[in-house]
DNA sequence: ATATCGATTATCT
DNA sequence: GATAATCGATATG
């Protein structure tokens, strides 16, 4: 049997956190919750690695190609779901940012899973044999979409700010510690500025160098 | 420890 | 037709 989930009040943000500058929300994000509720399960992750991708103007965020139905929900209100399919295995979850009309949004790149482990960990097709193997479930943007079961068909537009979607952003009181910013990971276009917000010496941050 | 590669499909040129 | 905001496996130092 799974750990029963005991942890604070786990209130969705209010959409004036996400209308900001996406710079502003992905530093905030930092040591915020990511939740998933259904009738089957409660799954909860802390918000530990984030990009900023700056909309239009930005030749790495999806953005740049303008307003299409693949990118409509960067360009709609802030504090939503923008779902993205890639390299034909994986799923990645961003949220929208900015005033309704201006694209901008958050990359969530990883979580420190607080509760739902032995949900995430079969959804991930992941053995929790040791207390390291719970690195795998979530550290990464596929890796926690996965978890979480995120997907463009269920996910892509839903309010992050509302439990009514099952799936939101909360607070939970908990303040992030020591904060580094670095370049973004995996893109070619504009890779040279740093817009990527991790947990200093989190272990659950993905990449090299984030322990096994 | 780093490097390279295959998987598999939506989207854009 | 090429590429991609990734992951897991395999190879090599």
């Amino acid at each position: 049997m799974a750990t029963p989930c005991t942890h604070p009040r786990l209130l969705p943000l209010d959409r004036e956190f996400f209308a900001r500058g996406p710079l502003r929300v992905a530093r905030e994000l930092l040591g915020k919750v990511l939740v998933r509720q259904s009738e089957a399960e409660l799954l909860a992750g802390r918000i530990v690695e984030t990009e900023a991708y700056l909309g239009e103007n930005d030749p790495a965020a999806h953005a740049a190609a303008g307003n299409t139905a693949r990118t409509s929900v960067l360009f709609g209100p802030p504090g939503h779901a923008y779902v993205y399919f890639i390299y034909g295995n994986h799923y990645c979850l961003n949220v929208s940012c900015e005033r309704e009309g201006k694209a901008g949004s958050v990359l969530i790149r990883a979580l420190e899973p607080i509760c739902g482990r032995e949900e995430m960990a079969k959804a991930r097709h992941v053995r929790l044999l040791f207390p390291s193997d719970s690195v795998r479930l979530t550290s990464g943007p596929g890796r926690l979409a996965e978890a979480f079961g995120i997907t463009r068909a269920r996910d892509n537009g839903c309010d992050l700010t509302s439990q009514k979607s099952g799936l939101w952003i909360a607070d939970d009181g908990f303040r992030a510690g020591r904060i580094r910013i670095t370049a973004r990971i995996g893109i070619t276009k504009a890779a040279d500025h740093r817009l990527r917000w991790v947990i200093a010496d989190n272990l659950f941050v993905s990449g090299p160098r984030a322990g096994r």
